[in-house]
DNA sequence: GTCTATAAAAAGATAGAC
DNA sequence: GTCTATCTTTTTATAGAC
């Protein structure tokens, strides 16, 4: 199950790739410090990979849809039915968490902003794959419930990124300065409120 | 009025190097590109600016620090009294073109979030000098008034920039991909919104 | 102060042996 | 596939003339 050697080592190198890109950025990051860190020659990460560039957008993309498919998950597993203020702020905790305390997705969010002008790839994924449309899925049916007002629930969605997620990523300036698990929830919960606020159903008389 | 030659050529160097930093990143814009851009030689930038982290956090910072300038100017200009939804639409307009329009300052945001894990220096200039409190002041007087229901205005202030600023940011990827003058003006209006649903003062009966 | 020329180091990529 | 050794280019920074 640990794949063949060949395997392991092409494993190592993405994660070592992953870490350095991740914490010194991509020019700042030499392959010779990538094949230092997996424990590899660098003629071994060039066989792999092909050149620096093609490794960068590989881990990037991979590492991208892991995020995404966690985010996924997240939603999928809140329990939407009873308190939906707890739910919506344990979501957009979830969320935030899944990207800034997960140790190599910490700083991806401020790599692939970094980088995006460089690597047209990059623009094109994060155009592609977005995570509003997840989060607008349950948004949509908390609506069609009529226990919020929303009628574009991907821009509802938006809404609620950017006063959670935003917020989080503005404070710590997208990861760079570690956030206290307490100002974070302070930040998500002062988020949610002002979302719930502006997009409460009106009670019906 | 137009300073020695040696100042003008100062000045010169500076923009050519706020102008290519910004476009490639730090790492990416070599000190020849500079001294070529700016009509100088090398040897000549490093005789004013010392060397190129020097350079670096010398046109950042001025850079920045017109920028909150710029800000605290519009707020102050702005017309509180009468159109409150107007106002902030407008201030808010306002301060997003002043970051994502101005020539070169269009990307200066997506450079400080790049390069700030590597200066420690820029963490420091983006925490002693924010924008938040700069939009908290008239938000105050609005609670003061009456015509908003604010409790913690710096908390508004930033509820108010993730809405509108982050959305654009978010939007175009710090600047990254221009956005059209109508979808800059649909994100912010709908920001606005749902401040305003958020924050509007109960009707006094 | 300003320039040309150069030193010194680093980094991406490859050749050739095993 | 994997390694060591090497080529080539680029980049920061400085020496020395004017």
């Amino acid at each position: 199950m640990l794949g063949t050697i060949s395997e392991r080592k092409r494993d190592a190198i993405a994660r070592a790739a992953l870490t350095l890109f991740a914490s010194d950025g991509y020019e700042r990051t030499s392959v010779d410090a990538i094949a230092a860190e997996a424990g590899v020659s660098k003629r071994t990460v060039y066989s792999h990979f092909g050149d620096k560039e093609s490794l960068f957008l590989s881990v990037v993309r991979e590492t991208y849809e892991g995020m995404l498919a966690r985010i996924g998950e997240i939603v999928s597993r809140v329990q939407w039915d009873h308190d939906l203020p707890g739910a919506l702020t344990l979501c957009a905790t979830e969320i935030t968490r899944s990207i800034f305390r997960a140790p190599d997705r910490a700083t991806l969010a401020r790599l692939l902003m970094s980088e995006a002008p460089h690597f047209p790839d990059v623009i094109d994924l994060l155009h592609t794959r977005e995570i509003a449309p997840i989060i607008a899925e349950p948004l949509e049916k908390l609506a069609a419930a009529g226990r919020l007002a929303i009628t574009d629930s991907r821009q509802a969605a938006e809404h609620l990124a950017a006063l959670t997620l935003g917020q989080v990523s503005s404070r710590s300036l997208m990861g760079t300065v570690p956030l206290g698990e307490d100002e974070m929830a302070r930040l998500i919960s002062s988020g949610v409120q002002v979302f719930l606020r502006a997009y409460a159903a009106p009670r019906v008389a």
